[in-house]
DNA sequence: AATTAAATTTTGATAGCTCAAAATAAATAT
DNA sequence: ATATTTATTTTGAGCTATCAAAATTTAATT
């Protein structure tokens, strides 16, 4: 009944895809799941399908997989434990927000709901982890707001870095060095198609260029006026 | 090479029960160590023949088994790990160290060695947990001093209650409404064999009445001269 | 010493999760 | 349309950790 850190795994990532992915597609090919979760695709089917017979997952064989209603409360609750132990480490250990996420990742197995409470309620029942990511309640409800990425905000106007929708600590450490952290005010002064760039002005007048793969996994809000 | 939290808990298992009975006896038997974890005899036969061929224990067919230097540093690291968070548990989170055991029990296999130290560095490097039990070194060193318990302390004199060597929440709990938790200043009036009982003066001059079982479970040091 | 009792080890099986590699299906290109 | 490439599924196997129950060893009793 209890499902294993292994199934909480496959649900988060399948989650995690479903939401990246436009709204259209809806399915998670198994190549890619299994891509994620560093198994040979043989070992996702197998997973999935036994996911399947939970009532966690819709598959639709050689198509792919996609999370039944109870799959996916399921998986809120564990990005839940996550996003809520990452946002602990950092405020209440000082730890960098650029390497709790590998802590966190095994941590949400083990600790228990009334543990990840308690740090809820330390925290002061807080929205977002500390990459912006937002965090669900203890009924598994997310509110994910629809952010303008880097690549296609307006140009030139004052927005405020909000989220950043990757976990790789050397990315993060080089927006850190950038002054580019959740919460920075920043302003998007170009935007280069053809030589895969944009260039945002940052904290203290500083200017950094940015690769549009990147530049995508930054996202903004339009800065509140200052009347 | 990274011990499963399977071979952790074996080695707890172990060092515990080692720790527990007289220097002499120093064969941990099988069925105790089965019992202690909740599996079949066979299971920990199979264990921990696995663990000798690890060099973890030593492993003497039908007399029992005991840690190698090796596995008693492991042993004592898995300690620290749970030890230093119950306390970060009680400590920070505010939790009960009435119910904190079964929480530790699990963070104590996901939480990283520099996590650990974290929580070491933040409480100050204490010495021992919320039951009194001491926490090993970051080498795995540990300080056990021999404690007197109720059933071998001195009567009539003031001590203070120092250790529990018991985390069934149940017994925790009674300890807490007696008013008899680690660090009260108490006074063993009377130790009565026959009834199997001992009579405790604790805070505010209260009396309680304990069991000789149970009184073994406290350890006491005795108290500092008010000069 | 012989028998009985208790503890331990073996044996055979199972569940969960994984891989390698062969077989198959779907998509793409010719 | 047919051939080729790519993705997916199957098959057979292995590893860790477990149990049930039979076989064995040691200890205790008569």
């Amino acid at each position: 009944m209890i499902p294993s850190s292994t199934v909480e795994n496959y649900l988060k990532a399948i989650y995690k895809t479903q939401a990246a992915q436009d709204e259209s597609k809806r399915l998670v090919p198994m190549g890619q799941l299994a891509g994620s979760l560093g198994v040979v695709p043989g070992t996702a089917t197998t997973m999935v399908k036994a996911l399947a017979d939970s009532g966690l997952v819709d598959y639709e064989p050689y198509a792919g997989v996609r999370l039944t209603a109870a799959g996916k409360k399921l998986a809120a609750l564990v990005l839940r434990r996550h996003r809520l132990m990452e946002l602990f480490l950092v405020k209440v250990l000082g730890m960098s927000w650029t390497e709790v996420h590998d802590e966190a990742e095994r941590l949400e197995h083990a600790a228990s709901d009334q543990l990840i409470d308690r740090i809820d309620e330390m925290l002061g029942r807080p929205s977002t982890d500390p990459h912006g990511d937002p965090i669900p309640d203890s009924e598994g409800t997310v509110i994910t707001p629809q952010y303008k990425t880097l690549l296609n905000c307006p140009l030139n106007e004052t927005v405020v870095l909000t989220r950043v929708t990757d976990q790789d600590p050397e990315f993060l450490r080089f927006l850190e060095n950038s002054e580019l952290t959740p919460g920075q005010t920043i302003c998007l002064e170009a935007r280069d198609t053809a030589a895969d760039h944009v260039l945002v002005r940052g904290k203290r007048n500083r200017q950094v260029v940015i690769g549009l793969r990147a530049a995508e996994k930054l996202q903004v809000i339009p800065a509140k006026k200052v009347s």
